[in-house]
Formats: structure tokens, sequence, C-alpha cells
DNA sequence: GTCAAAGTGTAACTTAAGATACTGTAGATA
DNA sequence: TATCTACAGTATCTTAAGTTACACTTTGAC
């Protein structure tokens, strides 16, 4: 594992001590974009602490359909994982690599026992509860109360916030897939972001112009 | 305050040590049904412990129209109060007292204290916070995954719950906030629902047959 | 090059739900 | 009693979004 990136993401946060704990009992992995890390039913045995990249959090209904929740980004963790962890439940949620990333996984173990021992510890699983339950009802927020054309247009904005470019790189199906609707909605959304001028469509992918 | 509700509702989860400083630090309360007890802006100095009744916790858009997130019950805490203490941040959300509700109020500087003396204290926080996240993803799944029918079915079933009894006394405007849609849809489908013979329609109340 | 699959555009239709408007009635109040 | 207001019933119209269907194009596999 790599002391210089674990120090430049949670240096500030956590002491000396503690990061030197996360070195020895954390498993460092880099996961290329796309992949599975998690699946609703899995047993959750690890923490991820994200060092870089982006993860993305989905629901799914009970025919398998999705909903986008958050993404995760450097510095933050899940903490439905922890709330998963503490009960000894399973997944409720997916989580997808948005594009490469790099973690390190904690076993659920040292949580509690860096719970008794670490103030800053304390305080990082706190905020991190505080900021999943802000994010939360955000999603709500935006799910609840706008239309399908005020979440796509969301949807994008993240998109490029999160991968820094303004080429979103997704078919029309999987953005529809994200916000829980159907290809021909989005396709027929897009277009008419399109004729406004602030976007242009090309196959597979969508570049912003401005939104 | 009275030792005995307090120890009944929290004594199989607290340690008797800090069943003292709670009875010492905390303020005890009864709130009359229908009081808000916070609003959404507020700043928050602290904490409730919910000792009997219920509290509804709401969510508004940028024109005041509400989403009820969840009911607070006997044993429960308001993690976005937590959260929202923690950051010194204004609360989300607004809390009306669904029926006459007793509950403890905790200065929020006992529970950063508490939270390193009493391990006890501890699970308390993250059980809460654990809870409050199922509650927000369960909600995000009814508002997203079911159409108005079905949510209104869920919700004079939580209601019936809740307030143990087969009589929901609201009107259809009550239920419309509620679940943030309008009177006109309220009342199309709870009249389906009656000539389903699920439920009989009266002024002002409604009274649950089967659902 | 041929072919299949994936991606997109678009039309036509259906439906849930929002919006508006007007009616009738029960209950409270003067 | 007369009156007013809150509550509920219902019709009509509109719209966002879901559904189905089909055509056309690009891409990659063979």
């Amino acid at each position: 594992m790599n002391l210089q990136e674990l120090k430049s993401s949670y240096g500030h946060i956590f002491e000396a001590a503690l990061i030197n704990e996360i070195m020895q009992s954390g498993t460092y992995k880099e996961i290329p974009e796309g992949q599975t890390m998690m699946e609703i039913g899995d047993y959750i045995k690890t923490m991820p602490l994200i060092i870089s990249g982006a993860i993305k959090i989905l629901r799914e209904d009970s025919e398998g359909d999705e909903l986008l929740l958050y993404y995760l980004e450097k510095g933050d963790t899940c903490s439905i994982t922890m709330s998963c962890c503490l009960g000894q439940q399973r997944s409720e949620i997916r989580a997808i690599a948005e594009m490469d990333t790099q973690l390190i996984l904690v076993p659920v173990g040292k949580m509690e026992e860096w719970t008794k021992t670490y103030k800053s510890w304390r305080n990082f699983v706190f905020e991190s509860y505080h900021n999943r339950i802000n994010e939360l009802l955000s999603t709500l927020d935006k799910v609840v109360f706008n239309q399908m054309d005020q979440r796509l247009i969301q949807y994008l904005k993240e998109k490029v916030r999160i991968n820094k470019s303004t080429i979103v790189k997704n078919t029309h199906q999987e953005i529809a897939y994200d916000l829980y609707t159907s290809r021909v909605v989005i396709s027929r959304l897009l277009k008419k972001l399109e004729q406004m001028g602030k976007i242009e469509l090309h196959r597979s992918y969508v570049k912003i112009i401005e939104l």
C-alpha cells in the first residue's frame, strides 16, 4: 500500500498512529471502471476508504430495476456499509466503480476497536453518517420534487463534475437505468436538450455544452 | 421527570450510571398532538429521546409542499438531529407530534461527553444512525418504486400501526400533504378503495376494514 | 464483405396524476 | 334559524411519462 496516497487523502483527519494502524490492517485495492464491488444481499466484512476515483451506489426494486443514490469519492466511506456491519445485515445496496478507483479495505472488527481508541476515527464515522444522511435527503429531494427533465440535467451535471470531463460516456439506456426510467424517455428528453443547444448527441456519448 | 418511564424505555440499553446522567441533564417534556417541535432552519441545541407517543418527520420542497419521511416512536431518537448538531447545521427537516408524546431533551454538549464515556451510548447512537438510514432507504423505495395507490395503502397501514386504531383521523387534504400530492388525487384513490370494500369513508376520518 | 447486435430516432398510443372548477353537505358559529 | 366554512365528490381537461413498435445506423465479430 502506498503511504503517501493514504496520507494525502486521510492524513489531515486521522492522527499518525491511526494511519499506521490502517496501513497494517487495511488492504489496498484497485478497482477497474465498471466492476461491481458489492451486490445486494452480500455479507459485508470490510469497509472501504476511498483514496481516488468514484463509486456509484445503487438501489434496486423488486423487478431488478435500479436507482442511482449517490457517488462516493476521495475521502468518503460508505455509511450504509457501516450501518450494515453493525447490524450484521446483508447489503441493502449495490456498489459499482464509476471509474478506476483506489481504496483501502478495513476489516469490520477493527472498526469497533478504533471507535474506542481514536477520537479522530469516531469523528470520521459520525461525519460519514452525517454526509450519507444528507446525500440521501438530497437524493430524495431530487427524485420526489423534480420532473424527469430536471433530474436528467442534474444527472448530467453530476457526471461532468465526477468525471471531470464534458464528455459523458454513457448510452441512453445506461442513463435510463440510473434514473429509473425507460430509454425512450431519456432519448426524448436528450433530444430536447440538444435542440436547445445545451448538449450534443453522439453514439454512446453526450457532449455537454452548457447546462 | 419520571424515572420509571425512562427506565422502561431505555433501561435495557443504557447502564444505570447513564440513566442517572440523563435524569440529571435531560429535560422531561410532554408535547401535545399536532404541535410542531422543530422547524426547517431551526438551530438544534437538544436531542430528543422519545418515551411514548410518535413524531412525524417531514421534508419540504422550495414551494413549501411536504413529504412525510417517517415516524419516530418509543426508544427512537432523531439521527438527522444528531447529524445536524455535529455539523452545527440548521435543521433539514420539520418534526410534528403525531399524537401526545413524552420525551426527554438532552443538551447537545452531553452527547459528545457520553460518546467518550459510555459504550452503551455509542452503540445507541450508531444504532440510531443505522435505523434512520434504513428508514430513509425504505422511504425512497416507497416513493420511487410505487405508484400513488400503493403509497396510499402503505400510508394508511402505517397510520393504523402507529395510532393503534383502525380509525384514521385525517382529512383527504392532510393525507395529500403527507404524500406530496393533491387532495383530488387522494379523494379519487380513497373512493376506489372504498368501492373495493377495503375502507369506509366518513367526514374527517377513514375507517380501515382490511388493506 | 456479411451479418448480428447495439444504439438511436421517432411515431402512436395509454395511463397516472396534476389542475381547475363546480356541486353538495356536515358542522360550527353567530 | 341563517350563514359560513371546511370537507368531500366528481367531471373535464392537460400533461409527463410509460409502452410498444419499427426504421435506420454504427460497430464489431465472423
